[in-house]
DNA sequence: GTCAACTTTCTTGTATACAATATTAAGGTG
DNA sequence: CACCTTAATATTGTATACAAGAAAGTTGAC
């Protein structure tokens, strides 16, 4: 059970942010926020700080925080980064992953199936998180897994986006068959470069997406 | 110019955490580093508050913030991401540099050269250190840049240990040229595994010093 | 001497008070 | 009316005060 106000305040401030409650270059009043979460301005500063901390907002000395949403730019940059951290990720597993890893992404890509079936684009979304988790576990580097966890959280409002693309869940649904294959095989190269366009894809859709809007 | 004192406290305790001042599990007493640095408690708080945030301390609550150095595998964890994200960066530097890149990167291993002719292991350590700079900044992906930036300033006490191993600056600096090689002739994925096992030689190496210490 | 219950002290977490700087408003000048 | 100067106001940054839980110390029973 966690205690600290300030870490609970963090983590409602981090959503609010992921789910685009605020705009970019909002400032974050301490004020206003402390009102709303009914304490005093000490735990929301230190709930800020890990905001910034985390590259969440930006703080500029003596005038205060600001939400730093990214921009079209930033997100294709992370979107690329993604995708070659999950094509490490695949490189590792393809070389390490035990019976077991092999059998659960099994299980998980066949759950993403049945939910393509049922047409349940939220659960095939829930269920597209587990299969990459597993193979960001089956890297078997605790470190890399963290980095990949965050980053796949930190854009998870822009993949459910791309999602709506028609035909996007067929074709997500037949690059993870590619996946699945080329770990069993062992192949990391493969499966690598696999994951790269997969995720990647992703990237581009945003991407026209972003474009379409602007007409 | 910096007017938050916490800022400069964060900074001062960061450094202290990786020059190794602190030992695993070592409690951050507020009260002592306020008197240490003569301030309150509560600009201290809000430099613990950026530790625990990028991962250096962790904080349970009503107990305090204790220092967490990592452990042999969780390093070599980071050693084999580091050389996984350098391969990146030289993936798509390769594809993506241009003829002033190269000119920077060969003026920064000429600079490492003579390092080594004038038996300069600081100065090498420094320029390599801008060598590999040079190459995230062509990955021309600022997202990646950072993330990669943020890894190697991490991992610099470790890095530097293994710099002392005997032959290591010729061997790395014959390590270097391969990898400009490839850069200039554009291929990526010479370019990415050469710098991978570039850096994770440096790994290894640090495995075998760690090995040697525990006899 | 060991262990347990209780008390005291210490430490963290939050609220409030104060100091210093930015921002805004007001007033005067050309 | 625009623009500069200056006063009022608001907001951040730090210090201090207080509340609540944890650690340490003490006492007493066995």
């Amino acid at each position: 059970m966690d205690i600290r106000r300030a870490d609970q305040i963090a983590a409602s401030l981090e959503q609010l942010v992921f789910s685009g409650e605020f705009r970019d270059g909002e400032r974050l009043d301490e004020l206003r926020l402390a009102e709303q979460f009914h304490v005093s301005r000490t735990p929301i500063r230190e709930a800020l700080q890990v905001l910034v901390t985390s590259g969440l907002a930006e703080q500029v000395p003596r005038r205060g925080v600001f939400i730093r949403q990214p921009g079209p730019v930033e997100l294709m940059e992370m979107f690329e980064t993604m995708a070659e951290i999950e094509a490490v990720c695949g490189r590792l597993a393809a070389m390490r992953m035990t019976d077991q890893d092999i059998e659960a992404l099994t299980a998980a890509n066949e759950r993403c199936q049945e939910a393509i079936q049922d047409s349940d684009p939220d659960r095939y979304y829930s269920e597209n998180e587990t299969f990459h988790q597993i193979i960001y576990r089956a890297s078997t580097n605790s470190f890399l897994e963290k980095q990949a966890l965050q980053l796949q959280n930190r854009l998870k409002a822009y993949r459910r986006i791309q999602l709506r693309f028609r035909g996007r869940l067929e074709q997500s649904m037949s690059e993870h068959s590619e996946v699945l294959l080329a770990l069993q095989e062992g192949n990391a190269d493969r499966a690598a470069s696999v994951l790269r366009s997969h995720v990647a894809i992703q990237g581009e859709k945003f991407h026209q997406l972003v474009a379409s809007l602007k007409r």
